[in-house]
DNA sequence: CATTATACGGAACGGCTGTTCTTTTGTCAA
DNA sequence: TTGACAAAAGAACAGCCGTTCCGTATAATG
């Protein structure tokens, strides 16, 4: 059940394909790369790919091919997947609370992919991205990215997105309700925590994960 | 700059359709699933995605198409988007430097699989995990994963990871060269920066990502 | 009103693309 | 030798596919 030399030519063109277009190569596209001159030269070899569990075909489709994963993708063994995440919008404090639902937002259509361990349930979960640097006390700078869950409640020492409704401000801090009144605590130690009557306090979220891109 | 209606439906097809087939959608089956009837006017909505910056075409080719990153990050949801780095240790303040090459690590084989987009080279690059709290000058904090490529040289800008020598201090700065010293700048602006000889500071690598998982 | 830009529909053109058919070559067992 | 079979080559076909051209409708602008 070895591979040909063709067959090991095609396979590894077809990988450089897919890496440079994102797309998979035509039958001519593979022939004249491996140089094979007769397209049903390249079909009879993919078929025999095909048996052999390297590539999956699509048939009468054009560059219907798919690669199957090799041995060569370990990774962590939970994390195989891709979760796409709607970005809403953006946040920052002061001004208007982050928006949700039907209501218009710029990120319409665009999706913040992350591996599936660093969201365990995609549902209700959404993507802002931070303004400004009011946020530097839960230890997150402008063009940061907050993935946020979307929910109404939460449990002490969860990071919450807490909307203090009276100051009309929206901020990332730890939860620690004290009965009558909650005290919302930076993530950086070094500052001091404040406290908001329970009734004020409207919690929009709970903070999954905090992503920083640099460069 | 928005998207209308029809070009956000577009784009979730041609994610969907991606995730399903990975190889990209012909313009007819783009306009049968959204409903629009006219190649012409597929044609016309796909240019103005690719103005917009959310596909890249390569014309005159079937299904030449590809998604782009979001302005941040996100995946190319062709199924492809993982790369595994090696966690290599722990980073912090005071003690030792992280190891590098064939040191013994207490993360040996294990990985952190990130998207692709997140790390466009994963040569040289590896991730340490922040003990204690003396990065939060960098708006780093303990637990946090960061994400380093090995390097010995940095651009003016750069956060880098700096080892000074002769305090044997290893923190995450930003790199300000400044003729004979250089200066470190905190990610936190309300903080102070430091400065040291250039003689006396060590570039270990380049920061290239943060990441935060709570809960 | 005329002008311009944007968005959409329909139809047709020409090249691309996978498939099929026919033929040839080389190998190996009977 | 003969027959079977894998592998390859070339040519032709039908359908797929992106592009282009022409026309219409709407809104904004002056």
């Amino acid at each position: 059940m070895n591979l040909s030399e063709r067959q090991v030519r095609m396979l590894e063109f077809i990988r450089a394909y897919l890496r440079e277009h994102s797309y998979p190569p035509t039958i001519r596209e593979i022939g004249k790369a491996v140089g094979i001159p007769s397209t049903s030269v390249v079909k009879y070899n993919l078929e025999r790919l095909q048996e052999k569990g390297f590539i999956e075909r699509s048939g009468e489709v054009s560059r219907g091919l798919k690669l199957k994963d090799g041995p060569s993708f370990g990774g962590t063994g939970n994390g195989q997947g891709l979760v796409s995440i709607r970005m809403l919008g953006v946040i920052h404090a002061g001004a208007s609370t982050p928006t949700f639902g039907e209501e218009e937002d710029p990120y319409a259509g665009e999706m913040l992919t992350l591996t599936v361990d660093m969201v365990r349930d995609p549902k209700d979960v959404y993507a802002l991205q931070v303004v400004g640097d009011s946020m530097i006390d839960a230890l997150v700078n402008e063009g940061d990215w907050v993935v946020i869950k979307h929910q109404r409640t939460a449990q002490p020492r969860d990071m919450i997105v807490a909307r203090i409704l009276d100051k009309e401000e929206t901020t990332l801090k730890y939860y620690y309700p004290e009965g009558e009144r909650v005290r919302l605590q930076p993530a950086n130690p070094k500052y001091d925590p404040i406290y908001v009557p329970a009734e004020q306090l409207e919690i929009q979220g709970k903070v999954v994960a905090v992503v920083r891109q640099l460069q």
